[in-house]
DNA sequence: TTGTATGCGTTATCAT
DNA sequence: ATGATAACGCATACAA
């Protein structure tokens, strides 16, 4: 029912070669036909089948974006929203189109070899925060053009990712400076790489100004409020004056246990958080964070994949944005 | 270099229609050359070509999800994000894939035409709150079957939604239990369907119980947090006891307006807001709301539609979820 | 039960 | 500058 090629020839009084070289600005057109064929295309709203274009061209102008959906349950965090809506903009502009993928772990291989095979996509955008994720180790493995949001720790692959380290570092370095003797940190799982980076940058920073390790001052959460809410608890009677926590969810907890023990914020225990969602402006008292430019994550990171595709590129790439450290009173100042 | 049916067929030694007789599950193929073709199948990981089998059939197996970007970027509540999770997790089941368009009003009429026309898509998903949203009618204008989030004030067209004139009057009604005299609104934008219906249930509470209707007591906000403080300061000179606030979002905004002129909640103002947002635990005193079933709904449109896509229906289907009144302590038990 | 032939809507190659 | 024609990979009507 839909128009094709050859209807618009028909019309026009031309080949569907000739169409098809006006739709896709071929020079060896004449201005009189291409002007002819262009009204006619843009009057009854032409618009050329995208399958059978893929099937012709072997690319179809669609992205593939996976979201292994371990993490994805951590939807109430508008990471994953907002890192969507950065890639769906820079689709939007380089006229792309993207194909979404929230990778369940029990419809997960299916998935990668759907996404590999199927020629509906010409490149997948991954965000996966593993440390040793099945999809990326598939990609790889592949033909597949792709970029990982989010560093990857062996394998040299495209890659674009925050500077979770030195976010860490820099929020550890602030505690530290203004004073706090027993720094302690609540980090991510270590399995992640977030959680992992975000842990080592707290390690710089004890380096950087040789202080000393303390394990008692160091305790692992999930990322979660829950989480943070019981790494605080177990972090309490070791008396630290101040702690880095890996995220804000768990920092959200952490506020909440402090508070529970009657303990002040900032007086007793200063806190600064990571990721600066929206709520943290809103906790009592507002939650000093660091910040990570998400939505342009998603942008940066389309861009680059469309680069790839159309230029391969021999060099693996790798991008790291950088992150700002928001003060508010948890911390202080 | 992806393997095609006549690979398979050679490696098999059968034609490749003998081939796609098997994947595609025809009764007509002896057991014994099935199992042949099956064990290749899966031994070389043999995936079928979506654009092609597109291009052949008319069907993709893709569904189309569409949101509007001026309602997207309420993209820090996680309405959309959960709704995305429902309808992937529906997907994978179903052995669809999804195609995502945030629709930025500066490209929706691309996006509208690309969606109709590009034949990759068998069917829409439309999560449009507007009262009058073009995307709608060029889709009612088209053959593509699609389904709505939210009901559709005029068009007879499928649609699911949850019952928010029922949550609102719902809502109100536990204000009025509680014997509050002076139940006040914050609505959403009237021109928005949630917006109008939570308000609308809010005057069905009050013409169940014969009470007068009071302007003062009505403010409209946008479904922000800034909005919420805005409108609940131009409510409180009229003194309320009561106040239902149609969007969690507005009702944390409400909630620092009413702290700041120094009153209680829920003992000088009771509160219940609607969506029942994550952080909603943990406001102060933690609100009351409406919670819908928004995972459900978008899994739910999802088979819905799959359904419509496979049993063309002359009859649209309008399907209402319940909601579900969360009692906290900011109404006051 | 299996194979052959045709068409889906494009692009690309080759003539003209 | 333009038109005919052959792929692209699959499903399917028809033959065998």
């Amino acid at each position: 029912m839909p128009l094709t090629l050859e209807d618009i020839a028909k019309e026009s009084g031309v080949s569907r070669s000739t169409v098809s070289r006006v739709i896709n600005g071929d020079d060896n057109v004449s201005q009189a036909t291409r002007d002819r064929v262009m009204e006619i295309i843009s009057r009854v709203n032409f618009q050329p089948n995208l399958a059978a274009r893929g099937l012709a061209t072997g690319r179809t102008n669609v992205l593939g974006l996976v979201i292994p959906a371990g993490v994805s349950t951590i939807f109430t965090d508008p990471y994953f929203p907002i890192l969507i809506q950065g890639v769906s903009a820079a689709c939007n502009a380089l006229q792309y189109t993207v194909m979404l993928w929230l990778a369940e772990p029990e419809y997960e291989r299916r998935t990668i070899s759907q996404i590999l095979h199927n020629g509906l996509v010409d490149g997948v955008i991954v965000s996966s925060m593993l440390m040793d994720d099945p999809i990326v180790q598939s990609l790889y493995k592949s033909k597949m053009p792709f970029i990982l949001i989010g560093r990857h720790p062996t394998l040299d692959v495209n890659y674009l990712d925050v500077d979770n380290r030195l976010g860490g570092r820099e929020a550890t370095h602030h505690l530290l400076r203004l004073g706090h003797k027993k720094v302690a940190t609540v980090t991510g799982p270590q399995n992640m790489i977030p959680g992992y980076d975000r842990y080592q940058g707290y390690l710089d920073a004890l380096r950087d100004r040789s202080i000393k390790f303390q394990p008692d001052l160091v305790t692992e959460g999930d990322f979660s409020e829950m989480g943070g809410y019981t790494a605080m608890k177990k972090l309490l009677p070791h008396l630290p004056d101040a702690v880095f926590v890996a995220s804000d969810a768990m920092a959200y907890g952490a506020i909440r246990a402090i508070r529970e023990a009657g303990l002040d914020i900032p007086d007793d225990i200063a806190l600064i958080g990571y990721d600066d969602l929206p709520g943290s402006s809103r906790t009592i008292p507002p939650l000093s964070s660091i910040r990570q430019p998400v939505h342009r994550l998603g942008y940066v990171a389309t861009e680059s994949l469309v680069d790839i595709i159309r230029h391969p590129a021999t060099q693996p790439r790798h991008m790291i944005l950088p992150t700002e450290l928001v003060i508010r009173s948890s911390c202080g100042d």
